[in-house]
DNA sequence: CGGGGAATTCCACAAGAGGGGAGTTAGGAT
DNA sequence: ATCCTAACTCCCCTCTTGTGGAATTCCCCG
């Protein structure tokens, strides 16, 4: 069997309708969430999604821009949680809890709220499209109610933590507590949090 | 007057007690805290401490060995959690939650466990110290009693997203909250993470 | 008053980053 | 059937990174 001929991939345009677009998207989704922002390059992305890296300058034009489209703009997500908050206020602590952690083990949404969280801790323009993403939603989900802002914020705040320390860090004691447990250990207190009872 | 005759700093030891060894750490401390692991180069380090590159060479030998001696080591820190922790039960939410806020405010903490957290998020082997350095903190000081390390775990995890809306990611409602109250929302909530109360 | 080792400089290197441009092929509108 | 545009690959450039080594100067111990 004579080797074969190493010939290099055809230049030129693909037949048929090639979801090029979208891997590099799926690609770059799941660097981001894995190394963050700084640490996911252009290359290492093009290469998980077999493609040249010149297309993602062809598609997207630099690197904020993808961060943007391939995470930042699939942030429907805000509203979610400070729609649980609003909810029957008997039970918006569990829903918020639920809400939460379903927010990073769902499939489609672990990704990118990691991918956020990663980036945010060390880049600066990452920090702020999560605050400009975040901040309107607040406002919004309150009515620009400040002092319910703030208990939201809190609540939120220690939805992170529990996070950073179960998802991204992975602490020990946290990563062992079953889910279930995890729930009902948390639901209280963000009730108590965005209640003050 | 004629033009200054630009010429580079001389090579060779310097006269006197030149205190590099540490001003290399101070800068290194620093830039870990601002950029975190990845983001602070060793050059960005040297130049901050005034320093040729290859002075951090000879010191630390490579990266990671600097980071551990600037940061890592300097993290006599998490004993000082446990024991507020384990303080007069009733008061030891309080006494946690202060300990905790001072950690990132103290100048002296503060750029440690900024840097701390800000690497963790983004290099595993940042993460690795972390865990290494936390895990037998927390075992030691409950005995081996994994109930109350899961408890003190969910009040430190509840703090660590605090400190990273307010002093990281800069959220907003978080930031704004006044210290003082800020600590009057918290304190209650870490108590009944400790005790169960 | 030597001499060895430590502190310090500069230079070099290979690898990888993001970005840009030129050229090739296919799809779709006319 | 023709042409414009979009998809696609390859090559290049410049900058930065971590690391290594050679050369110089000074301190300190004998």
């Amino acid at each position: 069997m004579p080797a074969p001929p190493e010939r290099p991939r055809p230049t030129g345009r693909r037949p048929g309708d090639s979801g090029t677009r979208d891997a590099i998207l799926d690609a770059a989704l799941a660097l981001f969430a894995e190394r963050g922002y700084d640490g996911a390059s252009l290359r290492a992305i093009a290469a998980a999604a077999g493609v040249d890296p010149g297309l993602i300058r062809h598609f997207f034009g630099d690197k904020e821009a993808l961060f943007a489209t391939a995470v930042a703009d699939r942030m429907q997500v805000a509203h979610l949680l400070a729609r649980a908050a609003s909810a029957d206020p008997t039970t918006a602590g569990r829903a918020m809890t639920e809400a939460y952690l379903g927010l990073w083990e769902g499939p489609d949404t672990g990704p990118i709220v990691r991918a956020l969280v990663r980036s945010a801790t060390t880049s600066e323009s990452a920090a702020r499209m999560m605050r400009e993403m975040i901040g309107p939603r607040i406002h919004d989900a309150t009515g620009g109610d400040t002092a319910l802002a703030g208990r939201i914020a809190l609540a939120a705040s220690n939805l992170l933590g529990v996070a950073m320390a179960r998802y991204v860090i992975g602490v020990g004691p946290v990563v062992d507590l079953p889910r279930d447990e995890l729930v009902d250990r948390l639901a209280p207190v963000v009730q108590h949090y965005l209640t003050g009872a």
